[in-house]
DNA sequence: ACACACAATTGAACGATGTTCAATAACTAA
DNA sequence: TTAGTTATTGAACATCGTTCAATTGTGTGT
C-alpha cells in the first residue's frame, strides 16, 4: 500500500533551547530582521525561519504578533539606553557638554539603527494588550536617563515640574530626529538636525532655570 | 451547447467619470478609508470597491500603490493647511496670539484626524518614485504658512536663518504631537502637550530675536 | 524496559493583501 | 456598420497573519 507519511517532520518538544533561550533567540532574530528590512517588510515567518523554528512557535512563546514586536522593539530600547550611557561616560563633566553628549548620542543611535529605531514608532500598540513589566521598564529607562541628566544640569532635586520639562525635551529631540530620518518636509535640506535639536533644548533649559 | 460567459462583467471604458473625476473620487474614498482604519489596516481593494471600481483601476490611474498613498496623504496636507489658515483667520492680530493659534490649530487638526494625520508619517516614501509636483506643493504649503507667521512675529524679512528656525520649530511641535497621539513614553501622562509645545516655540522665538 | 501522559512544535488551512496582465467591454472614428 | 483603441476587470500568484489538529520529543511511573 501507500505510505503517505513519507517525510517525517521534526516537531514535538525539543531540548535545543530552554524556554528563556528560545525567547532570546527569537527576539535576536526578529531584531536582526527588523534592522535589515524595517517594520513594513518585517515577517514573523521569516524571523521564525531564521531561528530554526516555525511560525507557530512565535505565537506559542509570545502569545501573539503584537507581544513579539513589543519584545523586539524593547530590545532596541535597551540597546539605545546602553548607547546613551556610553556616550555620557565618554563625555566631560561640564554640564553643557553632558547635554550635548546626550542629544548627540540620541541622534547617533537612531542614525546607526534607522530601521530598528523607526520600528519603535511604527508599531502602534493596541491598548488592550498590556506590555510586559520588563519591557515597560526598558522603555522607561530611557526617560530615566534624560531625567537624571536634566536634574544634574539644573542642580536641583527632581520634582514634578522637572519631569514635565523632561518629557517635553524628549518630544523636541524626537521631532527633529523623526523628521530627519523619515525625510519629511524640507527638513531634508537641514544638514545638522542634531545641532538644531540641541539648540532648542539648551534654550528650554536656560528658560526653565530662569 | 454551453454558454460559459454566464455573467457579463461590467468593464471597459466608462463615461461615469472623466479622468480627473475618477482620480478625485479614488482619492476621496481612499482618504475616507484611511481616516476610518488607519494606515496599517488600509486596503487598496477596499478603497477601490468603495469608489465602485476594481483594484486594477488604482494601478491604472496612479501607476502604483505608493503614488496612490502619496495622493491620499497629500489631500490630508491640503485639509491641514486649510485648517491652519482658518485658525489664524479667527485669531487676533497680537503676534503671540497668532503663534498660539497656529500651534493650537496644528494639534487640533491632528487630534480631529488622528488616522489620516498619522498616515502621513506612517507612509515611508521610496526615494525612487518621485512625488507629483502638485503633491510636493501641498506639502510645502504647510511649511510656507509657518514661515509666513514666524517672519511676521519676528518683524523682519524672511532669510535663510529664519527658514532654518522654522523647520526646527515644526520639528519641535511635530515631536510633541507625534508622541502624544502615538501614546509613547510617559508623555501619556502629559495633559497639555500643545501647551508644552507652544512654550518651547516661544522660548525659541524669544532666543532667536535676541 | 516499557507504556503512558504531557508539552512543545509543526505546517496546512483560511482569509486577506499587493501586484500583474490577458481578456473584454465600451467608446471613437471611418 | 465596422474596425481600432482604450479603460476596466478580476483571476492568478506570492505572501502575510492567525489558528489549531496532528504529531512527536521528553519525562514519569511502574
Amino acid at each position: 500500500m501507500f505510505n503517505l507519511a513519507v517525510i517525517t517532520r521534526r516537531m514535538g518538544r525539543r531540548s535545543d533551547h530552554t524556554p528563556e533561550e528560545l525567547r532570546s533567540l527569537l527576539i535576536a532574530c526578529g531584531h536582526e530582521l527588523m534592522a535589515e528590512r524595517g517594520f513594513a517588510k518585517f515577517s514573523a515567518r521569516e524571523a521564525a525561519r531564521r531561528a530554526g523554528y516555525s511560525v507557530g512557535t512565535i505565537y506559542n512563546v509570545f502569545g501573539g504578533l503584537d507581544a513579539y514586536l513589543i519584545a523586539v522593539n524593547s530590545r532596541t530600547f535597551r540597546e539605545w539606553s546602553a548607547w546613551l550611557e556610553r556616550g555620557l561616560a565618554a563625555s566631560s563633566d561640564d554640564r553643557d557638554a553632558r547635554i550635548a553628549a546626550l542629544v548627540g548620542a540620541y541622534f547617533a543611535f537612531a542614525d546607526a539603527n534607522r530601521n530598528a529605531w523607526m520600528a519603535i514608532y511604527d508599531h502602534r500598540i493596541d491598548r488592550t494588550s498590556a506590555i510586559a513589566k520588563e519591557d515597560e521598564a526598558a522603555r522607561e529607562a530611557l526617560t530615566g536617563i534624560v531625567d537624571r541628566e536634566v536634574t544634574r544640569w539644573l542642580g536641583q532635586p527632581d520634582d514634578a515640574a522637572t519631569r514635565r520639562l523632561v518629557r517635553s525635551l524628549i518630544a523636541t529631540v524626537h521631532g527633529h530626529c523623526a523628521l530627519w530620518l523619515s525625510g519629511s518636509y524640507a527638513l531634508m535640506r537641514e544638514e545638522d538636525p542634531a545641532g538644531q535639536a540641541l539648540a532648542r533644548v539648551m534654550e528650554a533649559l536656560s528658560a526653565y532655570q530662569g
